[in-house]
DNA sequence: TATAGCTTTGCAACCGGTTGCAAAAAGTTA
DNA sequence: TAACTTTTTGCAACCGGTTGCAAAGCTATA
């Protein structure tokens, strides 16, 4: 069927060791050997089998992308970079869909058996466990959009939610608005326990009043539509607001507009990610960029430094927003 | 390093081809073997190697996606329902992100040496070569969101682009709209000139005014926008319009709002995928829905049946939208 | 021309599995 | 208990490559 090794040294009449010379870089082959046996591999349209030379090499150059996050628009282009950041350097990505139905743990198996040779989870809202559990199998690992910790067990590249928060409260007091309040994310995620804390924090050293403290269910244009919806019909509104994302954000603005209020003369909206969307004239939300092309090739440094000099102490590092 | 077939056949007391047996479906092995080799599995820890296996079984259960689609944030959702499918049936998408720095060509090679089982290339954009080429080098494959051919060379299925613009003549007519226009996404694209092809018949057939056609640059909302800008300030719109795609609509809705006219009562606005965002409330777009679960289903099933059966002739299968 | 030193080449074993085949073991039947 | 089936098992070859090692080939030097 495929041509083979074999195949290639029998058409050029060599033993099968030059074949594979010819084909691995730094061997020392001859200028008449290489010639032959490329002439017969061009021949035969010879094209060397990288998962038989993986047996021997243990490299795969398959890297596991393992996420959760299929409905956020921004992970488009989150995948979008992943894929070509690696493939940029010879590396393939194995998409992983974690769901109720796929779970991490059977992913942990399938990647192992696959010998991938590194694992990018690429999740906001996946347990750190997810991440952990790859390194105690010994799979070089990184943890893309992860949580903050000081003390982690394994490498993380996230954004600085706290600082976040701060830049959120900056900028509002900045345009004037004076009763700020903070309309999180799903309250039990650490991005949006963070993002609370810089928020706070840069009011209290402003020595602005304490803001209204509210979260909606998910980080989805429903939950952020509902959640102001409420806002608006039970409690005297803000006069202006620190959503959790841009999803949420937009949400929350369709609310506002419903209820017959102008954004910002009426009330301000500040939102987290910067998605492109975000930028529609017809939506035109102020919001806070996330450093998305810095983490994705900070994630894909790190891995590939660990292909190479694997089991360093883990690091968690956090890039700003802006 | 990892533990394999050796190690546990030598904790176990067994052979090589016994521990290989018990983890071979259909295998004959006794009860008390199976017993001795699950054991000592356990124990060690291990995890059959799935590379090493497919180099005698001659399969993978790799799946090369490939797409050049990383910006329309539908195809989000489309990569979600692929890789959740795949997985599902046990199969592992290996992503490949076609783009100026990533052809076709050395993707074909690089899917080649990983042994895939077989290919699927999801996009609307992507010339039939691309596929043909996985097909001429006898790699299974099909085109999802491909164009409809009476005699393809690689199976395809898609939407029914004709129809797409027949159900946009009728709905448009049916809600009481006269002059009707076509705001087509790039003029070079078949799938484009199918849906004009079904709008005008259709039109045609209800005896309707011809309606003015022009195309926007691209399926994007600057386009989109940008080529509705220009046509409420250079001509007399029409009544309503059928627009390429629901971004390309989202992008002409906020020009038609921005100079001050209102959707649906102005002017009629159509546009194609039913998107989350275009249920939205602040965006609220009536739009075609693409049956686009049906399609990755049937796509996924068709390169499934390639795989126990290859070689059947190739076949384009388009499914209506609503 | 003989010798030393470097480069090139092929042999054979190995990577981690699978599988056809024949021998061994177990199960049936008379 | 013997003869015959059927099932289970291990051996050894193979999948498509890589690589350590020693022999062979070359070049340079004396």
């Amino acid at each position: 069927m495929a041509i083979t090794l074999n195949d290639v040294a029998q058409r050029a009449g060599v033993s099968r060791s030059a074949v594979s010379r010819t084909f691995t870089d730094g061997a020392s082959v001859s200028k008449v050997m290489r010639q032959k046996v490329e002439d017969a591999a061009i021949e035969l349209g010879y094209t060397p089998n990288f998962l038989a030379r993986s047996l021997t090499t243990r490299s795969t150059k398959l890297i596991g992308l393992v996420s959760d996050n299929f409905h956020n628009p921004i992970f488009l282009e989150v995948f979008d970079q992943f894929t070509r950041g690696l493939q940029d350097r010879g590396l393939r990505p194995l998409l992983v869909n974690l769901s109720e139905t796929y779970q991490a743990s059977s992913s942990l198996r399938m990647l192992q058996q696959y010998s991938v040779d590194g694992v990018i989870v690429a999740s906001s809202t996946l347990p750190p466990e997810v991440s952990e559990a790859f390194r105690s199998a010994g799979i070089p690992v990184v943890n893309s959009f992860g949580r903050f910790s000081l003390a982690p067990k394994v490498d993380v590249v996230g954004i600085d939610d706290e600082a976040c928060g701060q830049i959120a409260a900056e900028t509002l007091l900045a345009r004037g608005y004076k009763r700020l309040a903070f309309l999180g994310g799903p309250q039990a995620a650490t991005s949006t326990q963070s993002r609370l804390r810089g928020f706070l924090s840069e009011l209290q050293r402003a020595g602005g009043p304490t803001p209204d403290i509210t979260f909606a269910e998910a980080y989805s244009f429903e939950a952020g539509r509902a959640e102001m919806q409420r806002l608006l019909r039970e409690t005297t509104p803000a006069e202006a607001y620190f959503c959790g994302d841009d999803v949420l954000s937009i949400g929350a603005l369709s609310a506002i507009r419903d209820h017959g209020l102008r954004v910002p003369e009426d009330i301000g909206l500040i939102g987290v990610n910067d998605m492109q969307m975000s930028g529609w004239q017809n939506i035109n939300l102020t919001t806070i960029a996330q450093p998305f092309a810095e983490i994705i090739q900070t994630s894909i440094d790190v891995i590939v430094d660990m292909l190479h000099a694997p089991k360093q102490p883990a690091q968690a590092r956090r890039l700003p927003g802006r």
